[in-house]
DNA sequence: ATTCATAATTAGACCCAACC
DNA sequence: GGTTGGGTCTAATTATGAAT
């Protein structure tokens, strides 16, 4: 059982020792390979930080053990409504896959979604049968997933009806619904399957709002709250460009007067709105339309004002997954951007005028503010992560193996004695 | 306001195999 | 043939700050 944070003197402990270590060691003279070299250490052994398998989830305030069987009878059609059909549909064309399983036998549905986010499986459950099964434990800075399959009698039936309402994999839902029985069709299935993964296909024209509120934003949007103004921006992402136009087109006619921008970045496409008034709209709306899994995200951002934007952002970061933890600038980090942003507007203000040597000044000043920002971000980026392994080991999780160039050896959480393995950890943190 | 670059997580695709 | 439970690999996505 992991220690509980309010008994654990190591906890009690936890901020001392920052502050201890960090006035014997003066963090604003160490240089930036140094930072780095210590980041390096620290996201070694936190990628090796894993929890013990999933046995259950919540959702909907209901306990799941895993797995979830998949049901022996099919729900009824009618128990589902048009609007949840829609929001499903939605959101598996932003999440979902259509895979045919092995030998091509029959063609499975699956959605995949990080545990804290798995009430939408159990709505796919409930609409359509299948199971609920983990897949990955939560290791490193990465969620446990967990997958909803349905295949079988529920996969084509469950097929046949997300199709209906689905935009861009209606194609391949149907295919699935008409899964062949012949070993030749089915390799030919497969194929076409496979090529229409890879292209662009062209998008259908039913959009809702329960589709693209609630299914598809939930599945591939972002609510943000960029670090230098107190305004809110949308964003959705996709590979394929032609289910994004189609998106602002349905904008367009619902929100008028808004402006949004597709722009292309990398092999992804991103849809934008960043008018703040436009996309208050659009939240609400998406909230009443059933928003489920960034239902708290939109609310928070709702909530937005000039007084609580540190906060906001800070509260929002929680909600979202890991991907840029220690990225995500603190007040001192916007303050720091804010700065070099207005140097930057006096430089090209004085280059426009013509005052070269006084743009020049402006820009040694551009420079040593870059640089600081670059090493106070290096030096959050370490304090957050001994912080959060700190915590992590504290709440159960274990170091899985050890690492080659890593000389730390620490034994699982769970077998080991407890306050050995602390000692070693913390010892390897502190001298970090 | 608009667009871009980037990092890291995660989704997606493709496996396999045991079992019912 | 379908269900369950895993695995791996990498492209796609999600999220960010920052440049223009």
């Amino acid at each position: 059982m992991p220690l509980s944070h309010a008994r654990t003197p190591w906890c009690f402990g936890a901020r001392k020792l920052c502050s201890a270590a960090s006035l014997l060691l003066p963090q604003q003279h160490r240089s930036l390979e140094s930072w780095e070299r210590r980041i390096c250490r620290l996201s070694g052994l936190l990628h090796r930080l894993e929890w013990p398998k999933l046995s259950h989830f919540t959702a909907f305030g209901e306990r799941y053990e895993l797995p979830v069987r998949a049901a022996s009878i099919l729900p009824g059609v009618a128990d589902t409504t048009l609007q949840d059909i829609q929001y499903l549909a939605g959101f598996f064309d932003g999440d979902g896959c259509v895979s045919p399983s092995s030998k091509n036998a029959g063609c499975s549905l699956i959605v995949g979604q990080v545990s804290h986010n798995s009430e939408v499986l159990v709505l796919y459950r409930r609409a359509f049968g299948g199971g609920i099964y983990g897949k990955t434990p939560q290791r490193g800075l990465s969620k446990s997933v967990l997958h909803w399959v349905a295949s079988g009698p529920a996969g084509k039936r469950a097929a046949a009806i997300l199709g209906q309402h689905a935009c861009a994999k209606h194609h391949e839902l149907f295919i699935a619904s008409e899964w062949p029985r012949c070993a030749l069709q089915r390799s030919s299935a497969k194929a076409t399957l496979s090529s229409m993964k890879r292209e662009d296909v062209k998008a259908r024209e039913p959009m809702s709002w329960p589709y693209f509120a609630a299914g598809f934003f939930d599945a591939d949007g972002c609510i943000r709250i960029p670090p230098r103004s107190s305004s809110i921006i949308l964003e959705v992402s996709q590979k394929r460009k032609a289910v994004l136009v189609k998106l602002q087109l349905f904008l367009e006619a619902e929100c008028p007067g808004h402006a949004s921008y597709i722009y292309t970045t990398g092999c992804a496409h991103v849809l934008s709105v960043h008018t703040s008034m436009t996309c208050r709209m659009i939240l609400a709306k998406l909230l009443a339309a059933g928003l489920l899994g960034k239902r708290a995200q939109a609310e928070l951002a709702l909530g937005l004002t000039s007084s609580n934007r540190m906060e906001t952002r800070a509260a929002l970061a929680n909600l979202k997954g890991n991907q840029s933890r220690y990225r995500i600038l603190d007040e001192a980090g916007c303050a720091r951007a804010a700065d070099i942003q207005s140097v930057q507007k006096v430089r090209l203000r004085l280059l426009a005028s013509g005052a070269v040597a006084a743009a020049d000044e402006q820009q040694v000043l551009l420079t040593h503010l870059k640089q600081q920002h670059t090493l106070e971000k290096a030096a959050t980026w370490h304090s957050s992560l001994r912080c959060d392994i700190r915590s992590w080991l504290m709440e159960g999780a274990f170091v899985v193996a050890r690492d080659a160039q890593n000389k730390l050896r620490v034994h699982g959480y769970q077998h080991a004695a407890r306050s050995a393995h602390h000692k070693t950890c913390i010892k390897y943190l502190w001298a970090l």
